[in-house]
DNA sequence: TGTACATCAGTGAACGCGCGTTCACTGATGTAC
DNA sequence: TGTACATCAGTGAACGCGCGTTCACTGATGTAC
């Protein structure tokens, strides 16, 4: 019987719009159980208890979110060979399918629930760090990568650019939810990219600048 | 007497804590008073409902950021007459306040309560609403007159730059509290500041690049 | 192929606790005459 | 200056509801022999 799991699915469907929505708890279970049409028993089969729901809830989080990101970030090195290239062709498509959702992006799960860890027990806390610093340093890695290929006069910090992008993103998502305008996040995926490309760009000016000094 | 006044700054600075640590709806009127030392109906005497308790926090909250931003870029405009030194140099100023506070900034109350404003009624949420709003203007007035001294030949969108700098520190306020490093925030109120000067500065440069090419 | 047993995916009822809110009351301070 | 009344800043007890969690039980499917 695979019934199970798709009962556990809508179970974390259900969940993740309401966290997004009012937070992790103001999300209650008997809430969940009346969209999914289980009882209250039935939903603690799945999940011992709700610690164990928000561990749900980040592990498929960040499961998907890779599997976004090795997407988008796959389709931009498809199109380019250039790592600034890449980077800046996959923010403008990750851009492309934020605005393409239906009313928005719907919000960051890890976000939301970094300020709600009090809540949690330590496990759950540990996850939602570790998914922050795999955000981070997904992008950072894409950063080095540029560095390696544009030799600069003076060093870019690359974990500063890269936890920019990040912030800059969830900045976005926030701002976003608060406004009730969904075009602030993919305008803020741009911005960044935008960000990175002056920051590499003044090295072909720089040259013409010697030229000039030269001259 | 004003007794009561000082109680209920004291009910609010709580409440804050509280709200910033685990959000609003995890905050319960026990707890508070229970660290004021008062009684339930005391509680209810300063605040009808609960909605009231987050009208005031807001309400607070806004009052006080107006008047560091005051504090802050009226500073830097003492020490500048350049509108983009004084962005600058007021981002500067702000990221070492920032970083002078014990334990880092504790947090932006906006961004944890437009993630739980179901919890809310309309009057609240439109709070919410007009502080970023408000956030964001008095960073595209600050752009404005940048823009307004420093003519370019493309044109660069203002508010976009605005909301740019908004996410930044929204989003740094989120990833310094969700891996617990204090230096994240004033670190990207920096980032934010040198996006500023590249985008202006190039100007400089685009002139050279004209003489090059004349050359 | 049939039977015995195990596992899966739940049900139904009850639990105690903490929540926000209400209500009638009170003692200390301020104000009018 | 004294008295009457009003307002301020609360107290104390009770309310009903919703919350997460537990427990004994069950009927349908899967597996071993």
């Amino acid at each position: 019987m695979r019934k199970g799991n798709e009962t556990r699915e809508r179970i974390l469907d259900i969940a993740e719009a309401g966290v997004l929505a009012k937070g992790f708890g103001a999300t209650s279970i008997d809430e969940i159980i009346a969209e999914a049409g289980i009882t209250k028993s039935g939903f603690f089969y799945h999940f011992r208890d709700k610690n164990e729901l928000a561990r749900g809830l980040l592990s498929r989080y960040r499961g998907r979110l890779e599997q976004l990101l090795d997407e988008i970030f796959g389709r931009a090195a498809e199109l380019s060979d250039d790592p600034l290239q890449r980077l800046l062709i996959g923010l403008t498509l990750f851009a492309e399918h934020m605005a393409a959702m239906p009313g928005g992006h719907p919000g960051c799960l890890v976000a939301t629930m970094s300020y709600q860890d009090q809540l949690f027990n330590r496990e759950v806390r540990g996850m939602v760090t570790s998914i922050v610093e795999g955000w981070n340093s997904f992008f950072r890695a894409m950063i080095e990568a540029i560095i390696a290929v544009y030799p600069l006069r003076e060093p870019i910090d690359a974990g500063r650019l890269a936890r920019h992008i990040a912030c800059a993103i969830d900045g976005g998502i926030i701002m976003g939810k608060s406004l009730g305008d969904p075009t602030v996040l993919p305008e803020q995926m741009l911005m960044a990219g935008n960000y990175v490309k002056l920051m590499f760009q003044p090295a072909a000016l720089h040259a013409l600048q010697r030229e000039a000094v030269a001259a």
